[in-house]
RNA sequence: GCUGAGGUAGCUUAGCCAGGCCUAAAGCGCCGGCCUUGAGAGCCGGUGGCGCCUUGCGCGCCGCGGGGGUUCAAAUCCCCCCCUCAGCGCCA
């Protein structure tokens, strides 16, 4: 959410933002509810004030006349106050409606564009792997070795939901543990949250109101499954104002998250966009001067997982038109992959400057008598598990079917060095 | 899920039962000033959000977990919800 007085004072800022991200608000209604609020708002006061003295002024009026009066008075003040506050309400909730849908400013870096053909590829790491074999896709790697079953999986949750088994289920569990240990030797402190939240966090993030249908919500409790760790983790502190020496934070963090991808096509098979997927994400809370800064230094983290296990990928950043709603700047990680011929994002790192930071409420101060200030917040994938495993399974395929285990990953695997097909499989009983 | 006790400013606490000089007191922390060679102590002042304009060392409103209600008047009385703690129940 911007600030209001930001909104009010530039006008012509954010026009232009929403004119390079091709996004449609009505800004023009917002700044007339603004005026309305603020006009009813003195209205409010004022007849506040008056009824304020009156009410004061009774217990020392001893004549019983004039105390009628009085008292008269402050109910006439008080149905006019009512049907002002009313007035001062609506305009309020439908300023703060539109108010709410305005995304984040982008930073100046951001290059003006209309969709991911304006992105701005940044850097470029390691090279694409060249194969003297036909490739295979990770889907068809996944089934013949047995170690990750789709059909079994939809079975039983629907499609976009699949079974890892055996070595699948080990290599996850690998990638899941290298990468948290990786993050902590940045400095990042491990966090397991709650993996289902309350609606007040979901808005503090900005999930909701805007991508209620994007997630799955359990009625009863009125609790949202998280769709990122990002949501449990940056609403750590909400409602707190932290001492700036404590800033920057770090915090990384495994969870499962959810996204019912509703409205969208989902792959016929494979592990790319599912409903259900483990990501091991990395937040920061930093000072506003130094929230670029740490932005960098979070996509460098993050792309150190990917240096590690050796995956060709390239960093791009987003342009105005593909940019996310809160974010003020991000770069996604996209991995290579050969079965695609094409790059996979898996790790999208973003500022969110004091966006988040305003509707969660997480607040710093520099010294006591100070005012609080709203922290910057960040957070990219470091990275999604899912995927780079996908990743894993095409670039380490080799030409006998198996599949070579990252180095990296071998400590976390009992030293296996590959994935092999299983001597035995489950089979459907055949008479 | 039940019962009880709680939630007050950056932090710690009082006020609540008996509604009204409550302008929410006090302490800590922090900032400024006085004092001092300097520091400390001491003393004085400041230290939440919003709105308005004559932008003044201004005026007003709001603010006591959140939301309603009663009343001329609510931190205080009533109702609903959230959270914390203790006990009981249930349970991986």
């Amino acid at each position: 959410m911007l600030d209001m007085n930001f909104i009010r004072e530039n006008p012509d800022k954010v026009r232009w933002m929403l004119e390079v991200r091709g996004v449609d608000a009505d800004l023009d209604s917002l700044l007339e509810w603004d005026r309305r609020f603020r006009e009813a708002t003195t209205k409010v006061n004022e007849l506040r004030h008056r009824r304020n003295v009156v009410a004061e002024s009774i217990p020392r009026v001893k004549d019983s006349e004039e105390k009628r009066k009085l008292i008269e008075e402050s109910r006439e003040i008080n149905r006019r106050i009512k049907e002002l506050e009313a007035e001062r309400r609506e305009a309020l909730r439908r300023r703060d409606e539109i108010r709410l849908l305005i995304p984040n400013m982008p930073r100046p870096s951001v290059p003006i564009g209309k969709d991911e053909d304006d992105n701005r590829v940044v850097r470029e790491w390691g090279e694409k792997p060249t194969f003297n074999f036909p490739v295979k896709s990770h889907q068809d790697i996944g089934e013949d070795l047995d170690i990750i079953d789709f059909t079994r999986g939809s079975r039983m949750a629907g499609t976009g939901f699949y079974v890892l088994k055996g070595d699948g289920a080990r290599l996850e569990r690998a990638l899941i543990n290298f990468m948290l240990d990786l993050h902590k030797e940045q400095g990042y402190i491990e966090i397991f949250p709650p993996i289902l939240v309350k609606p007040e966090a979901m808005t503090g993030t900005g999930q909701l109101p805007k991508f209620k249908d994007d997630m799955y919500w359990c009625e009863r409790d009125d609790l949202y499954l998280i769709p990122t760790a990002e949501v449990p983790v940056t609403n750590l502190h909400m409602n707190e104002i932290l001492s700036a020496e404590d800033l920057p934070i770090y915090y990384t963090s495994y969870t499962p998250c959810f996204r019912r991808e509703a409205g969208r096509h989902l792959y016929e098979k494979g592990v790319i966009r599912v409903h259900q997927f483990n990501k091991v994400e990395l937040v920061k809370f930093s000072l506003p001067e130094e929230s670029d800064e740490e932005l960098e230094k979070l996509t460098a983290d993050a792309e150190e997982v990917l240096k590690r296990l050796k995956l060709h990928y390239r960093v791009v950043q987003l342009c105005t038109g593909d940019l996310g709603f809160s974010s003020a700047n991000t770069y996604d990680l996209e991995v290579w992959m050969p079965s695609f011929e094409t790059y996979v994002e898996v790790s999208s790192c973003s500022t969110f400057t004091d966006f988040q930071a305003r509707r969660a409420k997480i607040r710093f101060k520099r010294k006591a008598h100070l005012e609080s200030e709203f922290v910057h917040t960040l957070n990219g994938s470091g990275v999604a598990i899912g995927r780079t495993m996908a990743a894993i399974l095409e670039n380490y395929q080799l030409e006998d079917g198996r599949v070579e285990i990252p180095k990296v990953l071998r400590p976390y695997m009992g030293g296996q060095e590959v994935i092999e097909k299983p001597e035995k499989r489950i089979t459907l009983f055949k008479s």
